[in-house]
DNA sequence: TAATAACCAAGTAATTAACTCAAGAATTAT
DNA sequence: ATAATTCTTGAGTTAATTACTTGGTTATTA
């Protein structure tokens, strides 16, 4: 699990089609004007999206890209993954300096620590963040 | 709120000095060994730790880096926060095309998803990821 | 057939990450 | 004192990633 800007862009960008999506297909020139960032990145995030199966596409005229599934469906933490590639939390493995003991285990803490974010998310859909509710989750107190 | 491996060197290093306390302060030079991390590297970053209090230092043979407080009162948010700078969640602010009204509500839902993820990694703190008792918070089921 | 809009492939500029080099200053041990 | 150790500081380098640009092509619709 990784959080840049990169994720932060689809998932600005997946709100706004979420918010507009009554109108029918979104183009991207539209998501590019109304969000600021630039058609061509769009393109290539849009790709990626894409290919994850979190939207669809049409071309023409009319065309433009659609939810592929309804929001509340749509997880934030699978629209960031599609995206951004996740940080590699053992690039100790292989290395002569980590040998899997003690020395290794902050790694693989790192990683399960990943991992609860990473599920964290898996909880926080499209819709949820459109309809605010996931303030709600602030709400819940841990430990 | 940001997550990348310089992220992940910080709480690496911290664990490290965590696990090894026992045994007086640590140097950079072992934690650099231990973890795979170039010297260099460990100095810029522990230069912002300790300017966010969560080390402190002592110079000359015998010192090294120890943690300012518990681990238990450490949490990873903190030490995440000292050294990797937020993802600005507000870039259209001033920007023409961002007015404020619906063109900007998702900046701002992000910013709010940004602050839910910070309030969740406040609550883990160092001593339990070395306990490794974080793991329980992946039980909790969230909506 | 003309306009639209997704798709595609390179390449580039800017930023950040990660590291290197080279000093210096404080502390401790001899 | 002297020497070894370790933090401290700053300037510069390399590599990776981000964000964008350019210039197309294909598919679809009016």
């Amino acid at each position: 699990m990784k959080l840049t800007s990169k994720g932060r862009y689809a998932v600005t960008a997946m709100i706004d089609i979420a918010l507009n999506q009554d109108k029918g297909a979104i183009t991207l020139s539209l998501i590019s004007e109304r969000q600021g960032i630039s058609l061509s990145y769009l393109e290539q995030l849009f790709a990626k999206l894409k290919k994850a199966g979190l939207v669809s596409s049409a071309r023409g005229p009319g065309g433009g890209y659609r939810l592929s599934r309804i929001a509340s469906e749509i997880s934030i933490s699978e629209i960031i993954r599609a995206v951004d590639e996740s940080v590699d939390a053992r690039k100790c493995a292989g290395k002569s300096n980590c040998r899997g003991g003690d020395e290794c285990l902050s790694h693989s803490l790192w990683s399960d620590l990943s991992d609860t974010i990473d599920a964290f998310l898996k909880n926080i859909t499209l819709q949820g963040v459109v309809d605010k509710n996931h303030t709600n989750l602030k709400e819940i107190t841990f430990g």
